[in-house]
RNA sequence: GCCCUGGUAGUAUAGUCCGGUUAGUAUACGGGCCUGUCGAGCCCGUGACCCGGGUUCAAAUCCCGGCCAGGGCGCCA
């Protein structure tokens, strides 16, 4: 049988007030500086960093033979005596007694993990676990944990239920964006690139429902906001409209930050970012106002075409932080998207935006199953391929609405990060299939 | 899918325009010295021009093709 360590402390329990304690630690070695005569070890486990003090003198032969060949990331177990040290940098160390090497690591490691040598995001993402050991990198996950953790229990204070709809689908749910094709025991399938048509079915059983989840684009985007395999935050409520989602979506926004500035502020301070919650009402505009805008601003725009990108990055110049975008040409929206009765040629429709960056995006539903299938229709699709999902609007299908949030590009925001493979363990795109 | 830029030790880079000694530096790695380091320091050492073709007396350097990477556009979250 593996005997198993003991630990009675982690690195972040080792300060100053328990100089004294008897402590055992397990970890790995984040640095060693070997002075001759004394070495100095720095032990990260998930809690942080704390300095273990070696005196060759003092150790017994056998201990000091074992970390004479110490390495970065080797697993070590120690046992010593916290003491007040001003001489540290943390104003506190474990005098180590006892240390044994429980695993080995190999070396040269492939890059340098203490950040002394940066490495390009293609080399990080070759050796990810590596990468992500580094405290920086790992602040970026925790600081993602904790905003889950806020979404849920604020969608669920509010009467929303956690939802799971399938990955794996028969059509194309909306028409449009490539999708992944599956062979599925002979028959073709995809891989669902939304929970859209599902969560509006679902609002009928349990009115308000959310799901967080992992969805596939098979566009070859170049980019550094696009993946293949992403997380979307989606919601979808009965008897609510798009102006009502949008209020649910910000003071969704606002309680994150609120969240992660309680929770995470050691990992903020690592990363350097400095987040403030964001006043809620955000700011709202409509593709009308916004077109004007560009225009005045010299930029040749036609009416009903979407907004590209660069109109996008003018837009975030002259909008900080987040605001919205309502009332989308009909005709630029997918087939699902209710028109305003009082002017059918713009939709209920809505974008989340940080800056140029899009986040979410939503609107209310059609409810009427007869211009449902007219829409679907107009949009080129056949209504054929889509009764499944339309003989449940003949069962009783009240006003809806919703939105889908890309969680990652929220990541993208809250760590203040370039490229959105940052944010996600292990990104998947157009041409990184590994690790 | 289209466009731009790049590829030099494990990692990150200089050198490439304007072809010509031993391809420089940092860090990592190996060896040595060192009892207060915290980007530890000092000495010694190992280690690299993406692949193929062409031009040339001579190619890391110029040309062509391929592969790989970063990014922009399109599309979208």
């Amino acid at each position: 049988m593996v005997e198993k360590p003991s630990r009675t402390h982690y690195a972040s329990d080792i300060t100053p007030e328990r100089d004294g304690e008897r402590a055992e630690l397990l970890g790995w070695v984040h640095e060693v500086r070997d002075l001759g005569g004394i070495k100095f070890i720095l032990l990260r486990d998930v809690s942080g960093i704390c300095q273990i003090t070696v005196r060759k003198k003092e150790l017994g032969e056998r201990a000091a033979d074992e970390i004479k060949d110490l390495g970065f990331e080797d697993v070590i177990w120690v046992r010593g005596v916290v003491k007040r040290q001003p001489k540290a940098r943390l104003g506190v160390e474990v005098v180590g007694e006892e240390i044994r090497v429980l695993a080995k690591a190999e070396r040269p490691l492939p890059y340098d993990i203490t950040g002394k040598v940066p490495a390009n995001i293609d080399t990080r993402l070759d050796h990810r676990v590596l990468d992500l050991r580094k405290p920086e990198n790992k602040a970026i996950f925790l600081i993602a944990s904790t905003a889950l953790k806020a979404i849920r229990e604020f969608l669920r204070e509010r009467g929303f239920i956690e939802v799971r709809t399938p990955r794996i689908i028969a059509t194309a749910t909306e028409g449009g964006a490539a999708l992944f094709e599956v062979n599925y025991f002979g028959r073709k399938a995809y891989l669902a690139q939304s929970p859209q048509l599902y969560k509006e079915q679902l609002t009928t059983v349990f009115e308000r429902v959310f799901e967080i989840g992992t969805f596939f684009r098979a566009e070859e985007s170049h980019t550094r906001r696009h993946v293949s395999e992403f997380t979307s935050v989606d919601i979808e409520s009965a008897f609510m409209d798009y102006r009502d989602v949008m209020e649910v979506l910000e003071n969704l926004i606002a309680h994150v930050h609120r969240r992660v500035l309680e929770e995470r502020e050691r990992e903020l301070n690592l990363i350097g970012v400095e987040l403030e919650v964001p006043k809620t009402p955000f700011p709202r505009y409509s593709y009308d106002e916004l077109v004007e805008e560009l225009r005045g601003m010299g930029e040749d725009i036609e009416w009903g075409q979407d907004f590209g990108t660069p109109h996008l990055r003018r837009l975030g110049e002259a909008h900080k932080g987040y605001y919205f975008i309502t009332d989308f040409p009909t005709e630029s929206k997918p087939f699902y998207i209710q028109p305003r009765r009082d002017k059918p040629e713009v939709s209920e429709s809505f974008d989340l935006m940080y800056e140029w960056l899009e986040l979410a995006s939503g609107g209310t539903r059609i409810s009427d199953k007869a211009l449902l299938e007219r829409r679907i229709r107009e949009q080129g699709l056949n209504p054929e391929s889509f009764k499944e999902h339309l003989k449940v609007f003949g069962y009783g299908m009240p006003m809806h609405a919703g939105w889908g949030l890309g969680f990652d590009r929220l990541m993208m925001v809250l760590t203040n990060r370039w490229n959105i493979r940052e944010v996600i363990l292990y990104p998947r795109d157009v041409f990184r299939l590994t690790p």
